[in-house]
DNA sequence: CTTGATATGTCAACGACACTGACGTATCCG
DNA sequence: CGGATACGTCAGTGTCGTTGACATATCAAG
């Protein structure tokens, strides 16, 4: 299989891991390219994507989940999405369970933002999966997925459903 | 080259376009978590990897192909380069051929620590590697790379060939 | 050899985004 | 009632990026 008969397997030599480091560097960068550049022109940065992000994704969200899912402070959150909600593109809710609970929300505005950052994130990877190809899709996200952590995983491994078999992991 | 519109073979659902968004995001982030560690001991961040990474790959490299190559100001760079030198990491050296030039190189110290850094990543690479399986590995590879810009590509692409790796051949 | 471009360094100010520490308030729960 | 929890906020700090301006050494060309 390999070129070179070497090792049966996987020869992990230092070349090929620092290979796929870069790849990770410079993808991640340019995978982000787009996003940043529509929300300089709005004033924010990428924080406020990340917000936009998973409180769209997740409608009703406590502040506390949004913190333990993003892993900053709450002093950096509030810097981030009072102007999002001074804004018009987030809203709050009281829980109706707990009170002290600020649920939040995309409003239609926040929807329509994050739509446009979405579909500008969505063609650059459509394309890099319509290039590569079904088996090297389902590969990346194996190996995606092992750089996880435990709790990385278990959020992501919620809706993991048709992706296929989940690694088959040990979580330290 | 370019079979717009057609969903034949891959069914880009935008459920799975997010959830490889998400696998990017926590995957990078808990990639870069282990020599954040490591670098904090040190008083030093993530740009200071960045240099001693690419320093490392690219001994005797100018300060010019490094900023190309991080894409930041020569001003950013300073601030971060000069505690490195003054540490005893990075080392400079005029150009032969160009006086102006000031090529930097990794001291022994600075190799030392690259290498830690390195290890810590390779270990995390290489398991994923390992429980995703080499024909995973490729695909990982080929998506990856797919979200790469032109100049990002041509970079790593100088040495996917010159690397005498086992890796398939052609890309995309 | 003067002249202009290039490679690099540096000062100064600023912005985004993270942090810690401390305090305040509303609400839940036992 | 009283402690724990959810959230907000003020104040200070640090990393890492930016722009703008200016200095210096060196190259390359007329």
């Amino acid at each position: 299989m390999d070129g070179r008969g070497t090792a049966g397997l996987l020869y992990l030599r230092e070349e090929e891991i620092r290979f796929a480091m870069e790849l990770l560097f410079y993808g991640y960068r340019d995978f982000t390219a787009g996003p940043d550049a529509i929300l300089a022109e709005l004033g924010m940065g990428r924080a406020h994507h990340r917000v936009l992000y998973f409180v769209g994704r997740h409608p009703g969200i406590t502040v506390s989940e949004l913190l333990a899912i993003l892993r900053i402070t709450k002093q950096s959150l509030g810097r981030v999405l009072q102007p999002l909600i001074a804004g018009g593109y987030v809203v709050q809710s009281r829980g109706r369970s707990d009170r002290r609970q600020r649920l939040l929300s995309l409003t239609s505005a926040g929807e329509a933002l994050e739509r446009r950052l979405f579909e500008s994130q969505r063609a650059l990877l459509a394309r890099a999966f319509r290039d590569a190809g079904g088996p090297a899709v389902e590969g990346f996200r194996k190996v995606m997925l092992g750089l996880l952590g435990a709790e990385a995983r278990a959020r992501v491994g919620l809706r993991v459903s048709g992706a296929g078999a989940p690694v088959a992991g040990k979580v330290a």
